[in-house]
DNA sequence: ATAATAATTTAGGCTTGTCTAAAAATTTTT
DNA sequence: AAAAATTTTTAGACAAGCCTAAATTATTAT
């Protein structure tokens, strides 16, 4: 029979990769080593397992790891962390731009997609999709030597009163925020004029395309990435 | 953190899908039960493990399965047999069609795609193929409700001399075979009119499109499915 | 500086899916 | 029809990745 399932076991597992990918992340958002703690709260596991799983990654060196010292990518680890972000954003383009998913529903699907091993498929999908920078969400995808491209854009909570900005991306991903901006119509590239900014809940008034006027919750204008 | 990775337990595992796409593929060519012997082969593991697996898929209600009997898809099992199986040939078709691969490469990136669980995603990957039919070897593509379009093609080894018959599909799969055909150029769709057969070797010698002759093999030609 | 609290690791278990070796059932041969 | 050979199942183990409970280390508060 020509359809035998025999491939070669891979390098790293689907969980080492997802750890890995995470660890990534924490480090990204704060100073210093990761802990164990945050990794079993954005792993949905218990530390005890997060612990196991340090143990292994660190004899594969691909973390530093000093017992109760927390946890930091080595140079292979940050390479492989950030080949798995690079094949989840273009998953997201594709699900996104081809497929017609929102932007609020790629996230799972390309958790499961970034998992597929094959160098050649990422390859020939980025070129399919015209080698795209930033994912739906506006985060930037990894060059394929494992580079992440450095953003710098402002929180709309941060804007001063008269400037106009463009909504470029997003800090926080849940499909209820998401959704929430598609509502209010604050899609990716939309033009924001900063009115007013109420000194009492620093929520912000604002108008949109030069259109309709909005008020923006500070919680929402936190997590909204501008330039 | 939005990137939470809570999902919900799939109702059946990547192992489980595995076996049940490997039964069915095995009832299609052969009458009667399945072996345990036969799927260790097929699934490259032992028959002690298949045997467990049995067990278990039994007791899932996915096969009829009697001890030492052999077995057999039940209904609900053939069900996701096929789901599986038209999973893998909407990949395929993505993977040759959109990305440029060769028909010979799509079936093992498609042996991972195949699992990914969002009926969705096949839906309107289905859709934004513009429903194909068959996959880049040739096989019907299992419909949404889970069933198996009959196709009736004849071997090229059958065909009698004279006739001129089209190619629509292999019943071997291996990268080498695929590859030989390529060489040769008797891909999907090219006409081939029957010269000659040697009663000696039964090897054939054939007209492709109207220009060259070439001189086919009785090992090729039984794997070679015309209309 | 020491006691209380919090974070982390270890110890021991569980499940899935695999294995080898041995036992049991079936099939084939004589 | 019994013996031999083959196939299949059971028994017992193992690795990965998770768990809970207990022990250990680090941090915070007094």
């Amino acid at each position: 029979m020509d359809r035998l399932q025999i491939r070669p076991k891979p390098m790293h597992s689907f969980t080492e990769e997802n750890y890995l990918k995470t660890i990534y992340y924490l480090s990204a958002r704060q100073e210093g080593e990761v802990t164990t703690n945050s990794l079993a709260e954005m792993t949905a596991t218990k530390a005890a397992s997060v612990s196991d799983m340090l143990r292994k990654l660190a004899e594969k060196q691909l973390i530093h790891y000093k017992k109760y010292q927390g946890v930091r990518l080595t140079e292979e680890g940050e390479r492989l962390a950030l080949k798995v972000i690079r094949r989840h954003r273009i998953w997201e383009v594709f699900l996104s731009e081809k497929l017609g998913f929102g932007w609020d529903e790629v996230h799972e699907m390309a958790e499961e997609l970034e998992h597929i091993r094959s160098e050649e498929l990422v390859q020939k999908l980025d070129a399919f999709l015209g080698y795209p920078q930033f994912d739906p969400h506006g985060d930037p995808i990894p060059s394929p030597a494992g580079h992440m491209p450095a953003v710098e854009y402002s929180k709309l909570s941060e804007v001063t009163i008269g400037e106009e900005v463009q909504v470029m991306g997003v800090l926080e991903h849940s499909p209820e925020f998401l959704q929430h901006l598609d509502k209010t119509g604050l899609n990716l590239g939309c033009r924001v004029l900063v009115q007013d900014v109420n000194v009492f809940d620093k929520s912000v008034s604002v108008q949109i395309n030069h259109e309709k006027t909005l008020f923006v919750s500070n919680e929402v204008a936190r997590n909204l990435l501008v330039n």
